[in-house]
DNA sequence: TTGATAAATTATACCGGTACAATTATAATA
DNA sequence: TATTATAATTGTACCGGTATAATTTATCAA
């Protein structure tokens, strides 16, 4: 673990810890630095990665503060590291309903910059929050990356996994959000009516290096899904 | 202008004048560093921006990357810049129906962290995009903030309004997605029938300090509707 | 040809400095 | 009191350095 890291997490710790709430100051950098015993600069990037992660934001000539957003329950489209992470407080549960290894659909193909015959891991599965079905999940794993899936794996963490089981590291992912109508089998799997608001998010996953090994489509229960974004502007 | 971002700029050009593609490398950071004259952490900031930005990705041992999505006519649910910016490939118009000052809903009061009966700006508009209904927009501008409007302003980017005409400066914003079914009314404005999809979206806009200056309420027409999200993995 | 090993390449971590700019607090002035 | 000028506070920009770790390329052995 890198030293900014671990600062970083000791300043969430601080953070929470104190109770501190939305626009609440922290020490100064010069403080934060004596403390931590380290460089101006580790601090800085500290800061800059809880200003990522929509923790804090700086104020040049003033401090340092605390961000949180208030409402809870909403999903988090821009942590990539897959549910489990995302919904620690609510009780998610998860049902498989296929996992195989197959050749690829050529959407899936293609958003995986693999061969229409390459071998893929594919996984279908359904996600209960708190009882009630939260989405459909189809996904697409290129097998030349992700050798070997089982159901195990695949009702634990798959990010885990991916990262401490095959030592692989997760990047940057890509998503698109669309809407439109729920057919007969969605409805049917969701719950809910043909015609109802269908909500479905299509993922594509990369490790660090840029290859994508992850393309995944989630059709969500719009009726258990809001969802949270946050941005942080920049001018070019 | 900063060094580093007047820097960012130049690369995107570069990236764009020798029209590099999805995973093409760019000149090693020494070059970079020799080309543009400046220290290595200038650079090192320059690409800390274009990779927030979603344009490149940097791989420790290999090089820096171009990153970008290939699909068209989405709408970026990350640059808090407003419509002028993210859309400038298409034809966007937009109608003011109503703009007065008023004192705010609960929620927008709430949302805004001021007090029930202060004055806000509110703005109601309809945007069309080639032609077809994109959304209707209700907005609300903290008074005290956002001092004066009038609909000159409005029809154009009231975000360069208010970096440059009233001199602040747009940080962080936070923004919630939902999905519910039309009503009536809703579905008269957009063209569509009561019960089709709702997608709606809040979000409050944050000075750079911290304080919300605006809270809007979107509810776009989800057949014209598509998203597209960026994450970038962090992991504390 | 394959596989392991070593070397070269390359970006990142971390340091500690100076100068600067934005904000806030203080003092002076009207 | 209200306004304006001044000073103190505080984070950011930028420099240039050493050390390190990830990746790729080259080399060598089987």
């Amino acid at each position: 673990m890198l030293k900014y890291q671990e600062i970083a997490i000791e300043i969430e710790k601080y953070i929470e810890e104190n109770a501190l709430q939305q626009g609440d100051k922290l020490p100064v950098l010069e403080t934060l630095m004596t403390q931590f015993a380290v460089s101006k600069s580790t601090i800085t990037k500290s800061l800059d990665l809880l200003e990522k992660k929509g923790m804090v934001f700086q104020v040049r000539g003033s401090g340092i503060f605390v961000r949180r957003h208030k409402r809870k329950g909403y999903i988090s489209l821009l942590s990539n590291q897959g549910f489990k992470k995302d919904l620690e407080d609510y009780h998610i549960t998860s049902n498989i309903i296929e996992l195989d290894v197959r050749t690829p659909t050529e959407e899936a193909s293609h958003n995986l910059n693999i061969e229409p015959n390459a071998d893929v891991y594919y996984v279908k599965r359904i996600r209960y929050i708190n009882g009630q079905t939260l989405c459909v999940e189809e996904s697409y794993y290129n097998k030349a990356i992700i050798s070997y899936l089982n159901k195990e794996i695949v009702s634990e963490s798959i990010f885990d996994y991916i990262r401490e089981g095959l030592g692989l590291k997760v990047g940057f992912t890509d998503s698109y959000l669309h809407i439109d109508k729920l057919n007969d089998e969605e409805a049917n799997y969701l719950g809910l009516n043909k015609g109802d608001p269908k909500l479905y998010v299509e993922g594509i996953f990369h490790l660090t290096n840029g290859q994508p090994f992850d393309f995944s489509k989630v059709t969500y229960n719009y009726q258990q899904s809001q969802f949270f974004i946050q941005s942080n502007g920049y001018l070019l």
